[in-house]
DNA sequence: GAGTGGTCTAGACCACTCA
DNA sequence: GAGTGGTCTAGACCACTCA
């Protein structure tokens, strides 16, 4: 059984996709949902909190809680996510081709990325994304292997992030992004169709387990045409 | 006086970046910073909740709080960042050169972005930003006069950020972000040292005030070689 | 002045960690 | 079994909005 706040704002979630709740219109009050879902308002504040950190209300003091327009397609929850969710909002389907799944000892580069004390053995995993007969992403994986003991072509090619959460029960909790552009690399033309492009764009991710241990240093490097990142952000005051 | 989570907030983030907390060490028990500020364990919990929403802490079950490893230069605090925020973190000091600063009235494209019913009149602010003697960013601002009746040459120059919230006291409470490339268009090709290359990183913000309205639209354009964004990101479960 | 959200409290019960 | 963080409650007081 979930806690009560998180079923409280999933249910909210539904109800402004499905526009029960519609764009610029208000809330019930606090203390109408409190009613409503038999629960102290703090509870409804904390599922109300979520949602306002994930883009879909805005909270005005004094008058209420308004749901704020979004269109889906162009502004996702932000946050961490993996190609796979990323493509199943792109719409087309893309084909994923594993060029390399093997434990390797770790270079000097990888190393330093994941803060390692010698070099340790660790999984390396390249794979070319295609959309349209177009190879437009090529992604590398480093995953330690005292995290990770095994893993399989097969999983690299559906995914690994499911495997990663569902099948070895890890519990991904936060991620440091960084994007940046740089030329391509003789790896990056052997791997990519760029058609002429001269840069690549490259965003390197250091995933951490939810007790803050680093364990997963990805690049996943990018046709630049096909590049495209969306981002919500709160200020802070 | 602001609110007592926020100052316990901001007394951890100190004693974190003076290391008085240092990395992969604990923080004091909930309990114990409850009876240390003379406050209740719910009031403490919020401090640590911002503290881990901002990639200080983790914050772990049954054990405690560690302190997160960061790089302070490396991984900023994300989220909204103004880009005189964003030179101060990088060292260089740049210089702004305003091209354009006037009311205009709003074409297709900018009534688009800023949802306006009618071609309105909007201020218009183009600026470079040079570093070592290099033009290597464009800023092209759009703003609602009705928001933002009067703006000058001067104000684009130091800070409009810290006009719009310390004069007008407006307060900016969100934005969504767009990161793509693109080749670059004739006004960057003029405006900007370009030094051959063949794309431009163009960053999209789309702001909003505290009651939810879009009052100001923005393109960052940068040269590729000089853009960097970095970001830390909690993952939903 | 009625209604809204923002903060804070003191206490309860729970799941988890670790010796 | 003692200590940790996670959730939830019922109530208080406050600042703000709006008629």
């Amino acid at each position: 059984m979930r806690n009560k706040y998180v079923l409280i704002y999933q249910e909210m979630v539904q109800k402004i996709e499905k526009e029960t709740f519609k764009a610029n219109e208000f809330l019930p009050s606090e203390n109408e949902l409190a009613e409503q879902y038999q629960t102290s308002r703090e509870t409804i504040r904390k599922a109300l909190n979520l949602l306002a950190q994930n883009g879909y209300i805005q909270k005005i003091r004094g008058k209420g809680s308004t749901v704020i327009e979004r269109n889906k397609f162009d502004f996702p929850v932000s946050g961490l996510v993996s190609f796979k969710e990323l493509a199943d909002k792109m719409g087309e389907k893309p084909i994923t081709a594993v060029h390399q799944c093997a434990k390797v000892s770790a270079n000097d580069f990888i190393q330093k990325q994941l803060k390692l004390k010698d070099n340790q053995e660790v999984w390396e995993i390249i794979r070319t994304r295609s959309f349209s007969e177009q190879r437009i992403i090529l992604d590398k994986d480093y995953l330690i292997t005292k995290t990770v003991p095994y893993i399989s072509k097969d999983i690299a090619e559906t995914s690994i992030y499911n495997y990663l959460e569902n099948e070895l029960g890890l519990i991904i909790s936060f991620a440091k992004k960084e994007i940046i552009v740089e030329e391509p690399t003789a790896e990056d033309r052997e791997l990519l169709d760029l058609e002429g492009f001269h840069n690549i764009v490259v965003i390197k991710n250091y995933v951490y387990l939810d007790d803050a241990t680093l364990f997963q240093y990805t690049e996943s490097r990018h046709r630049p045409d096909k590049f495209r990142f969306v981002d919500f952000a709160r200020r802070e005051h």
